[in-house]
Parts: C-alpha cells; sequence; structure tokens
DNA sequence: TCGTTTACCCAAATCGATTTGGTTAAACCA
DNA sequence: TGGTTTAACCAAATCGATTTGGGTAAACGA
C-alpha cells in the first residue's frame, strides 16, 4: 500500500516503521540507535524507511524509559521585589544567553526561571534534570527545594555560609575587587570607598573582604556603603550621597554593581565633582549600563561565555555521577580602563 | 512497617502510594488529581499518605500518557553570523525575561533558543508543545521545522510576505514610525532620514511603507538607508556617514534599532553636529542603550511584557485547539520623548 | 422480593519508546 | 556428524503515570 501517510492522522510510531520495514520494534529501535546486532542491509533499510515515512520519535517516550529530560533550568538568587523592567536582569540574561547555547551544543535545553514569588511553587512543575543557580545567596530557599527532588545543582559563584556545599564555578570575586582596587590606587586614589549590596551574596562577601585586608595594608580609610540591590540606580544614587556627606574627601567609588556604580556617577556628577578628575569610579560587570555611561565604566571581563560553558560541563559531570569535581576556577578577569578611572589627558592637578 | 523510606534507593511512584494507603493505583491517581468517584475520606487518606510518603509524581510519565510537555520554545531570527556579545540580543533578552515570566505562571517552562548555527539540528531535538518567533524574516527556516513537526508556533511582530500565516502579535511598526515622524515633524525636522536593517522583516517593512507615506504627503525628500544588522553600532554609525555625505542638510534620523541609532549619535557627534539642535534622532526599542545614551534617546514604550503575555496567551489558545484568534493588536505604544529630540530650552536658532 | 441505580473501587490497557531474555538458523569446530 | 558459537532477529517486560471498562455491594423502586 502507500508507504508515506501524511495526513494530520496521528504521530507515526516506532510500530508504523517496524510494519513498513518489515520488522519488529526492537529491530527498528536498535536500527535506529546503532545498538544491537543488526544487519547492516538491514539497519540501512530501516534508517531508510524511518527516513522516508518522516519518522520522528517520541520523546517523551523515550524520557520515561532512559530517564532523562536532557534540559536544565537557570535559577537567579534576586529578591522577588525587585521592580522595573528586565534590563534589571542584565547579568542574569547575559549568563542566560551565553548558557542557553552551550546547553544547546550539548544537547540539553535552558529553561528560564526568572525571579518570581510563584515560583518556588512552579519550580516542583519543571522537569528537569538539574539547575544552574546564579550567585545564590546564603539559605536560598530555591536550593533546598531542588535538593529535596534529588536534582542536581551547580551554582555561578560560591554559596556564601552553605551547610550543604554545592558545586561551584568561582567567580573569583576577592581577586576581582582586588584587581579594581588596585587600578584605582594605582591611578593616585587613595581614599576608595566600596558601594556593594546588603544581601549575603559571595561575590559582596568576598570583595568586601578583599577591600578591608586592602585599606588595611594601605593604611587607609575604610568606606564601606550598602544599598538595596532591588533600589537599583536610585539606591546607588542615593549611596553615594550619603558617602559624599560622610566623607567629602573621598576620591574613588569601587562599586561592583553596574546600576549601583551608574547611580553613582549620577549623584557625583550632581554634586558637581568630576569624574575621573575628582572621583574615579570602577564597577564589575561588565555590561551596556558600563559601556554606555558618561563617562564609559572602567569594569572587568568576566568572560561570562567561558563561565556559562564552565558551569554547564560542570553540571552534566554531577547529573551522570562521574564529577569528582566541586570547585572550578573560572577564567582569570581581566581590567578594563574606560575613561572613569584612567590617567586623564594630562594630569588633573599637582 | 515503616511507612517511611527516605533512603534514597528509587524514587516512589504512584503504585507505592497504592500500598500504604491500601488502596490501587487508579485510586490514588483519582484522589490525587480530583478526578473520577472516590469517597471523600479515601480522597483524603490518599493525599495524606501521598504527602507523607512525599511522593511526587513522574512528570515523564505522566507526559508520556497525557501528550504534553508544558513547555514552549522562544527563538528570534536573528542572522547566525552575529558577532559581538550578548547584549546584541537586547530586545529578545528582555522579551525572554518577561516571557519566561508569563509563561510560568501557566505553568509552562520556556526554553531560550538563541540565534546559533546549529540550532536547526537541535530544534528537532526539542520536546516541547509551542513556540513563540520574535519579528521572523520572511521564509525563515526554523519556522518550516518546527511546521513540519506540528509544533504550533505564534509571532511576535508579522512575518512578512508568509506563505504559511502565522498567528501573530501585531507590533504596528507602522504606527509606532508614525508616531515618531509626527513627533520629528511637529518639532520642527524636515529633512528627516530613515535608517532601517537590510533584512525583510516585518518592522522594516512597514515602517519604510510608512515613511514613505509620510514624506510624501508632506512633501518632504525619502532619504532612507539600509544596515546590515549583524554590524551593531558601527554599521549604524558607517550609513549615518553616508547619509551625510549624500544629505548634508538632514535633520533629523529616524533608527528603530537601538544599536544603529546610538551609532548614528557617535556618527553625528563626531561630524561635530549637536544633538538635537542640528540633528534630531529618535529610535523604537527603548532599552538601556536608548536610556543610557548621551544625550538619551527619545524611544517608544512598545510594552513588551503585555505583548509577550498576550503571546503566551495566543499560543496556548492554538496549541488548545480552540483559538479562533490570528492576530492580536498589542497594546498601543507611547512616545518617551528625551534629550535627543526634546525642545531645546530655549530655541536653537531662529 | 427482585431488578435497577448509585457509589466506590480496581485490573488491565494505554502512551511509545528501550531493554531483557530469549529463539532460530547458519557457520564453525573437532 | 554432533555439538558449540555467532549473527540476526523478535516477543514481552519495562518505565510510571492516566484512562477504560468493568465489578461489587449497598441503596432504592416497584
Amino acid at each position: 500500500m502507500s508507504s508515506v501517510k501524511h495526513d494530520g492522522s496521528r504521530r507515526l510510531t516506532i510500530a508504523d516503521v517496524a510494519e513498513a520495514a518489515g520488522v519488529s520494534r526492537t529491530t527498528v529501535s536498535h536500527a535506529l540507535n546503532d545498538r544491537g546486532q543488526v544487519d547492516p542491509q538491514t539497519r540501512a533499510r530501516v534508517k531508510e524507511v524511518a527516513k522516508l515515512l518522516g519518522y520522528r520519535p517520541n520523546l517523551r517516550a523515550q524520557r520515561l524509559r532512559t530517564g532523562r529530560t536532557n534540559s536544565i533550568a537557570l535559577l537567579s538568587s534576586m529578591p522577588f521585589a525587585v521592580a522595573g523592567g528586565a534590563s534589571r536582569l542584565g547579568f542574569m540574561m547575559e549568563i542566560a544567553a551565553t548558557a542557553a547555547e552551550a546547553a544547546l551544543k550539548q544537547g540539553l535545553a535552558l529553561v528560564l526561571v526568572p525571579p518570581l514569588a510563584e515560583a518556588r511553587r512552579l519550580l516542583d512543575e519543571l522537569d528537569i534534570d538539574g539547575a544552574i543557580i546564579i550567585e545564590p545567596v546564603a539559605q536560598d530557599p530555591q536550593i533546598a527545594q531542588l535538593q529535596r527532588r534529588g536534582i542536581g545543582i551547580v551554582s555561578i559563584g560560591r554559596q556564601p555560609e552553605a551547610d550543604t556545599a554545592l558545586p561551584y564555578i568561582d567567580l573569583q570575586a576577592g581577586e576581582t575587587g582586588l584587581l579594581l582596587l588596585d587600578h584605582l590606587a594605582e591611578q593616585g586614589s587613595r581614599q576608595i570607598a566600596l558601594l556593594i549590596g546588603d544581601q549575603r551574596r559571595h561575590s559582596y562577601v568576598d570583595v568586601e573582604q578583599a577591600y578591608r585586608e586592602f585599606t588595611s595594608a594601605w593604611g587607609m580609610p575604610c568606606l564601606v556603603a550598602k544599598a538595596d540591590e532591588a533600589g537599583g540606580e536610585a539606591a546607588g544614587a542615593e549611596a553615594c550621597r550619603q558617602l559624599l556627606a560622610s566623607h567629602p574627601d573621598l576620591d574613588a567609588i569601587c562599586a561592583p554593581v553596574d546600576a549601583f556604580a551608574v547611580g553613582a556617577v549620577r549623584a557625583l556628577q550632581q554634586a558637581g565633582r568630576r569624574i575621573p578628575e575628582d572621583v574615579r569610579v570602577v564597577t564589575r560587570y561588565d555590561g551596556l549600563r558600563a559601556q554606555q555611561c558618561q563617562p564609559p565604566l572602567t569594569a572587568v571581563n568576566l568572560h561570562l561565555e567561558d563561565i556559562s560553558a564552565q558551569a554547564i560541563a560542570l553540571l552534566l559531570e554531577h547529573i551522570n555521577g562521574k564529577g569528582k569535581r566541586t570547585i572550578v576556577r573560572g577564567p582569570s578577569p581581566q581590567l578594563i580602563v574606560r575613561a572613569s578611572s584612567g590617567r586623564t589627558g594630562d594630569k588633573p592637578a599637582l
């Protein structure tokens, strides 16, 4: 009879192929997956028939049988209350874009899980093999929830105060901070303030420690300000104003969060300070914000594509159970000097 | 015996619950899903037992049986060759963030499919119920591929020259363009150039048509420049330089793509033109780029969150087969006037 | 009292693949 | 020649849920 059905009647199954090829379902499965013992001629014929019919295996059945979903989730650890558009998610979305690419190349689908109040309930509905979480805060509830389901998790950036040590990609926040601080000192800054978020996030914890050691070693004053992550640029600006009020003679601000840094720039400009002549400003995440700021901000290339790829690889290792590594040192961050801290054409003053 | 096993031996199945509760698997299924006829007491007891044991249904089995995956993909129609970091994906990622949220609220997982050369092969490996494609170009191969699999697709922005009409959310690119052009004319511009991409994308096609009608109606010269999407800001700057060379007296540029607009601003500034005094610049997508540009760019609020939510709703309708709607008019775009086209404090010249 | 409805429950079929545990016939070996 | 290996293939079990098609006993109706 007709070997090709093209009415939208029903999806083709392995049984249809078996019948058309005149073999058993087993043989079809073996032939198509290059497994088992099948006569090369038969194998070729089965493949031919399958192609002709346009057969595609039912992924759901495949997955029930093999126990794999071939998909992973990407979570952030943002506070739910964060307001404002999606641009707030700059960092997460940049990782998302590169991680999705890396995942797809490994045959994995990447599911985006934005920070969401309902996410806690919905997290159980997700059929995933593993998850990547970005810069988790201490005691992140999502992590516990996923671990309860036995789902493998890897974090980008160490989880602070972790009771259950998660495998992670080391973002080297301390070193990155030192890179920025050294640069500022080298440029001549002697009153450097640190502006970080108030969450217990490794990048804040580590950079603060690095900062304290740095200032103490140099005999500099220790000026730490904390702002609310949810507040974005406005919170950064406000924190900067307070810094200026209490320490009018500061000559540099290191603000790892790009939104805080841009907010600080605005506040400084409003206060009549010139950047970089009076105050230098540097940030960590080199996103659109840092690049488009006026003046453009000195930042750090974190090599997020590499980090994403490493996170995917690490996660796969752990899912497959043959992963011994629990900490992976990410690529070395590189300083990108821009006008916000650069040596001005001719020295500003003596 | 012990009713709770907590060794990591094996995932609990419905059979375990059935045994523990002393009923059949059928009854457990019915009880937990609030289906069938089950004694309220039994139902409660089964739920109790299931909770106690920590039973969670195997999603893969559930999906094989019910035929749903509860996940959808988000595709862009970008050229693969596009270089540069993820920030190029600003528009896609902004939709991704809002769409993921809207999808999750509907119990759907959103899988990110970045523009990728290998994507064509990998697209068949994705187990999804439907897909959303952003501003598809004419003849997009991904669409054909998914349709071959019988997967429902909805596009954000009409697909131009479509042979198979896709349901879509109308982005009203023509109206949006007119909004910008009217604004420029109102501000006093009389030599308005249009700078668009060279792909066959609805937003370019529609805005170009609107532009031609607009200039013809006003008796203005028709200055259309096209740049390569993959070129980003540099391509926009180059196109702008050519425009300036051939039409030195232009007094406004409408560049719907934000990267082109920012590139144009750079080129204008290098050419010694003041913005907005000499040349006004406006763009469509109100992303970080437009906001952080110096001067900030007049742009349009497209209400992407609403559009994402509408796209998800439309897709669900079509997946469920009860969708009659094929075109949904998105929310009305709103002009956001900023310094790049604003009336300057005191009129620039007489 | 006998048939019928109703409430409650269950065994088995089903979804569509993969995998286990065979069977059959030809090839090989002593 | 009789016994063993090997190649090629297949039927049935399996994954873990949902759904179909009854079955049983109590309640109801005439």
